[in-house]
RNA sequence: GCCCGGAUGGCGGAAUCGGUAGACGCGUUGGUCUCAAACACCAAUGUCCGAAAGGAUGUGCCGGUUCGACCCCGGCUCCGGGUACCA
């Protein structure tokens, strides 16, 4: 009997949905483990070969949970808003939730033939109303509170109000954009017009204003994402930076808080690193600049670490967005200034950090005093300085900031060096380290010592104050799109206000196009009555990280209508004990979620105040990417080899329409309407494109399908393939090459339990050397799971596959564990063979393997080498190995001793089971 | 630029605590089975010298610590992820 993976793939899928095997229900008797997979967008591209591969992790570890007896939720939804769909629809006009339906039943049809032990009875899809009605709801809530500093918590706003009417601002200590100062008077004769936007001020959900890549073209802002080299990648239009009132979340008031809980969390270091320098809390103070343009006096606020430098201060910069500018643009320096502006309005913040090499900068005219010495400085404006964090104004040091240097030698501004013998002649000094010179009252202190001196120096002389600050910066939460959670929230005589929770949701209308209309306003203004009793509703709509900030909390309790959790599903799974994805969320994603959590925590809503135990980062499958190269402002586009006679943009293409590295221009042409009319440059007849490996996305369009795998090898097969190919954190380009092998080990297995004349099995109790294998086995799979080492536990069921085939095993004794084991990774095979054994039902309902007593038979020794008390040197000595290999050994540990010490070898004592010494004089 | 990873044979990778580098799999070569192929099985396979025995060399580059370094430290190079509106 032949190894059929086609018939037992599907007849054990079809055994799994039919009996609803995977169904989870809380239990009280059994301990709960919530296992889960950060869900996908379900791109056009289908689920590719890079998706499965956390997922396959994430099953065989919720299977094992599972055969180890807990109680474990392993659900799976979908992501669903999105741009891509968008885009897909003002393509085609087709509604994107079509688009997304249709995409969502082929991933469902994909993820089913891996076989995955989802309980799919508990699907969310963030583009559902009924889920959607929850993101609205916790959108009001942030809106409907605000953050207490001295609680570090969300409070809701009625509590402000309260306070505002009785005290003013006084007494008041919580998080806002801007520091506000007035009295209960005051407050109380505010018109609702006033109070409301004053409270803006300190919602958690609130509106401000933000900077922006916009596209007067297009008529729509982009992401970083979407604009290359200040043109947008769709359409090749220019593209330059815009103010925009926005909805902002204010993510910054948590930071703290971010930065605190981290510690507890079972995630690896890099990633805590990456999130703690993400919200890069850092220790200064804020100084007080008299600044001067002409007879105006302004007091100028700057954020440094280094208030010990400030005797070093020889110029001041401001970012080119920063208010300041316009206040201290001279009349002499204001055509240059305008100039550069402009300049700089054509590129995107990443740009601006990129090209951090080519210094540009402009005098503003005007000049600071420095509060220390009472010098005046110039003040500039340069890129350098961005105007999202601190003050977006910053007091230059160039003999302690490489930055600051960079700028001086530039513009030929002075370096005043202020540590001893330090030489600032070719770069800065950025080290604190060193004794103070040239700092008044600093001068020969440490410069450990000097920076709390100066602190303490500007808060006494009134000149600052001492100050953290934190990277984190709010979240921008308005998108002006379609395909996206409408928010609920209208405009009563221009006022923001929240929508009645009973009108929730407040469901997506109609629109006759997907653009935005003609006079740039979002597409939600083409609906036909977008108003709420007779007021505007807001017309933009809610980024993706609003639906999936939450996604894991609704799993416990996906059909509850009147909460978004009921207090005893999440009593009961509480969070999420192993969650696995990439570590591009690392700091968006990961961050938004924390913080959604968070909130819902200091309101009661949720009982846990992380949402992510553990967390896996599953390496990237990368892809091979192609690209075509677009001259710059046109549609012609130039083969690889001939570009460099060019200037052009480098613009992915989809990798179906690439052969052996050669464009398909017919295929490309139809690929999308920005290309119907497009002119090539060939090269032999022929658009070569160019190519690099990064990672599998449908943004890259270098998208690779599991399906062809799953045809040819069976899902068992793909699933075993996926883990072999190398460590899970680890990131790998995907290659079909090497498949063979693992196919081949399948078909080995079966053939232990099946031979020409069918199943071969016997009850014969088991030999020593078999159960040694076993066991050897059941140790390595324990410890591999847990440490997610899959590659590893792969090649260790290949090891004693070969090891069982030597010896001609046939026992059940062996051959019944062996196959439980096997079942996390290839659970098809496992099903089928188990059954074959006389069992009833699905396996998950066995016992994983535990080492037992009576099955160790033989183990082997390890003998360490120590000397001074130390453990230097361990070598594995097994129990069986023959005399001449023993002494071998010593000899080779005789001659490393001869290497410690004077060589002077007082005794070996070489005892089996024990330790090796070797005592040296 | 900044933050976080990574680099080991022809290829993916193993070496889990500083102790025999290259497990396991792919590929390649030779062989067995077959009329032939497929399947399967056996053997060899880092590189260089050598008929062999054996020797030399070898974990991206330069330097250091150590009796001993793929592993630890310092300095680089290249590649990948993120960089706030891709999800």
């Amino acid at each position: 009997m032949e190894y059929d993976f086609r018939k037992i793939e599907k007849k054990w899928q079809s055994f799994w949905s039919e009996h609803q095997t995977f169904k989870a229900v809380e239990d009280p008797a059994k301990p709960k483990y919530y296992v889960l997979d950060m869900f996908p967008y379900p791109s056009g591209a289908g689920l590719h070969v890079g998706h499965p591969l956390g997922y396959i992790a994430s099953d065989i570890y919720s299977r094992y949970k599972r055969l180890c007896g807990f109680n474990v939720l392993h659900p799976m939804g979908y992501d669903a808003f999105g741009l891509p769909a968008e885009q897909y629809a003002i393509q085609t006009g087709k509604h994107p939730a079509l688009t997304t339906e249709k995409n969502i039943a082929r991933y469902r049809e994909q993820l089913d033939r891996i076989g995955f032990s989802y309980d799919w009875s508990r699907e969310v899809r963030t583009c559902d109303p009924a889920y959607y009605k929850w993101t609205q709801w916790a959108f009001l809530k942030m809106f409907d509170s605000y953050y207490d500093n001295s609680l570090r918590k969300a409070r809701p706003v009625s509590e402000l109000v309260g306070m505002f009417s009785r005290n003013g601002t006084e007494g008041v200590d919580a998080a806002c954009t801007k520091e506000l100062s007035f009295t209960a008077e005051r407050w109380n004769s505010m018109s609702d017009k006033e109070r409301s936007d004053v409270l803006m001020n300190y919602r958690i959900a609130y509106q401000g204003e933000t900077s922006v890549n916009w596209c007067p073209k297009l008529g729509t802002v982009l992401a970083n994402d979407e604009v290359k080299d200040g043109y947008s990648v769709r359409g090749g239009y220019p593209v330059e930076q815009k103010k925009m009132t926005q909805w902002q979340l204010r993510v910054s008031a948590y930071a703290e808080r971010l930065l605190d809980d981290l510690d507890d969390l079972a995630w690896t270091d890099s990633l805590k690193d990456m999130q703690r320098n993400w919200i890069g809390r850092s220790e200064g103070a804020e100084m007080v600049f008299k600044t001067y343009n002409g007879d105006n006096v302004y007091d100028m606020h700057i954020f440094t670490t280094r208030a010990d430098t400030v005797f070093g201060v020889t110029f001041m910069v401001l970012a080119p967005e920063s208010e300041w500018v316009e206040k201290l643009t001279s009349p002499e320096q204001k055509q240059a200034v305008a100039e550069y502006l402009n300049e700089v309005k054509k590129k995107t913040e990443r740009e601006r950090m990129t090209e951090t090499r080519k210094i540009t900068g402009v005098f503003s005219g005007s000049y600071a005093e420095n509060p220390m010495t009472g010098n005046r400085v110039p003040v500039w404006i340069s890129e350098y300085v961005l105007a999202g964090y601190g003050t977006g104004a910053i007091m230059a040091v160039p003999a302690h900031d490489s930055r600051d240097y960079a700028f001086a030698r530039h513009f030929n501004l002075p370096v005043i060096p202020l540590i001893e013998g330090c030489d600032v002649s070719e770069s800065s000094f950025d080290a604190k380290e060193g004794i103070m010179c040239n700092s008044g009252f600093l001068d020969g202190m440490p410069v450990k010592e000097a920076i709390p001196a100066a602190i303490d120096y500007v808060e006494k002389h009134g000149i600052g104050h001492r100050k953290v600050n934190f990277r984190l910066r709010d979240a921008i939460f308005s998108r002006q799109r379609y395909w996206g959670e409408p928010f609920p929230i209208y405009y009563k005589d221009g006022i923001p206000t929240p929508l009645p929770s009973s009108e929730l949701p407040l469901q997506l209308p109609e629109v006759d196009k997907y653009l935005p209309t003609e006079s740039g306003e979002p597409p939600l203004a083409r609906a036909a009555d977008w108003t709420y009793e007779g007021w505007p509703l807001e017309k933009s709509t809610m980024p993706g990280f609003a639906g999936s900030s939450a996604y894991y909390l609704r799993y416990m309790d996906p059909h509850n209508d009147s909460a978004l959790v009921s207090r005893e599903a999440d009593g009961y799974w509480r969070n999420v004990d192993l969650y696995i994805g990439g570590t591009e969320h690392a700091t968006g994603h990961l961050i938004y979620s924390r913080f959604w959590n968070k909130f819902l925590y200091d309101l009661g809503y949720v009982c846990e105040k992380e949402p992510f135990k553990r967390l896996i980062n599953q390496g990237m499958i990368q892809g091979r990417s192609n690209f075509v190269y677009r001259i710059v402002n046109t549609n012609r586009f130039v083969s690889y080899g001939l570009k460099d006679g060019y200037e052009t943009t480098e613009i992915h293409v989809d990798v179906n329409i690439v052969h052996n590295d050669r464009l398909d221009i017919e295929a490309f042409r139809k690929w999308m309407p920005d290309f119907a009319d497009a002119e090539f440059i060939l090269e032999n007849g022929e658009y070569i494109c160019g190519y690099a490996t990064e990672k599998m996305s449908k943004s890259m369009f270098n998208v690779v399908n599991p399906d062809m795998v799953c045809d040819t090898y069976g899902a068992d097969t793909l699933r075993l393939y996926e883990m072999f190919l190398g460590p899970l954190e680890q990131s790998k380009p995907w290659d079909t090459k090497g498949i063979d092998g693992v196919h081949r080990f399948l078909k080995r297995l079966w053939r232990l339990y099946y031979g020409k004349d069918g199943l071969v099995v016997t009850d014969q109790e088991p030999l020593p050397s078999e159960l040694k294998v076993l066991h050897k086995l059941i140790g390595k799979i324990h410890t591999d799971i847990e440490a997610f080492s899959f590659n590893t536990a792969v090649s260790a069921f290949m090891i004693a596959v070969n090891e069982l085939y030597d010896l001609k095993c046939s026992k059940r004794g062996i051959l019944e564990p062996l196959v439980i084991l096997l079942s996390p990774f290839a659970p098809h095979i496992s099903e089928e063979l188990w059954e074959a054994l006389g069992h009833k039902g699905s396996i998950s309902f066995a016992s994983f393997p535990e080492y037992d007593g009576k099955y160790v038979v033989e183990a082997s020794c390890t003998y360490a080498v120590s000397f001074n008390g130390k453990t230097r040197f361990t070598v594995d000595l097994p129990k069986d190995m023959p005399k001449d290999e023993v002494e071998a050994q010593v000899r080779s540990l005789e001659q490393t001793a001869k290497y410690v010490g004077d060589g002077n070898i007082l005794k070996i004592i070489v005892v089996p089971g024990k330790i090796v010494n070797i005592v040296v004089k």
